[in-house]
DNA sequence: CCCATGGTTCAACTAAAGTCGAACCATGGC
DNA sequence: GCCATGGTTCGACTTTAGTTGAACCATGGG
């Protein structure tokens, strides 16, 4: 029924650039944004280069993302569902997410 | 004569996504480029939003912002002379420094 | 109803980043 | 030559961010 704890989030008026730039800044968080870009997905099955990392660790990392504003985390089924907030960072700050998930990270 | 301390500055091909929005993601630096973005400055011109900030606090900024390969700092008679690394950034990361320096902060 | 699944939260710890005084160092001007 | 200027670097410290196990919690399935 989707009714599980609903996680706060920042309206799009309230997202801060510095907190997004910051949440995109580390590799881990990037590459779930890339992943998020062509559509939603289950917090399970997103992959990360660190595959045994603890469900808590990975819980934060998601955590970062949604309070910048970046992702939304919803409730889904017994999982989570994650979100890009693509029009709200398209409105907020335009260009921005195209140039960050379409460059080359460089390492 | 300019021959003062060469500091070092990476590369073109060496600049790394996530090390370059790091840089951006603190206020004090997105301030200090966005000053850069009409052309060089002195860094001696520089305002901040902190006006009797310490002087190792800002060079501490702009190490940051250098070895990032967002800023070239080079020495100029007794001071020195910073640039906005425009054309590696656009190079490497389209679009993005226009989306970053474009954006309204937020807060 | 019970339990496995998939996740959040908390607390304790480690690691990384920021702050800033003090020491040092070129330069340009006198 | 000397000194004021404008900066870098170092070291010690404070602050913030990341990591993780353990406890907890809602859900869906049997």
């Amino acid at each position: 029924m989707a009714t599980m704890a609903n996680l706060p989030h920042p309206e799009r008026a309230d997202l801060n650039l510095t907190s997004v730039l910051f949440a995109l800044s580390d590799p881990e968080r990037l590459e779930i944004v890339r992943q998020l870009r062509s559509g939603p997905m289950d917090m399970a099955e997103c992959s990360l280069s660190v595959p045994d990392m603890p469900k808590s660790t990975k819980s934060h990392l998601m955590k970062v993302l949604r309070e910048a504003g970046v992702i939304r985390n919803e409730a889904n089924g017994r999982g989570r569902r994650l979100i890009l907030r693509s029009d709200d960072l398209e409105e907020r700050f335009p260009g921005l997410l195209l140039a960050v998930v379409g460059a080359s990270v460089g390492d």
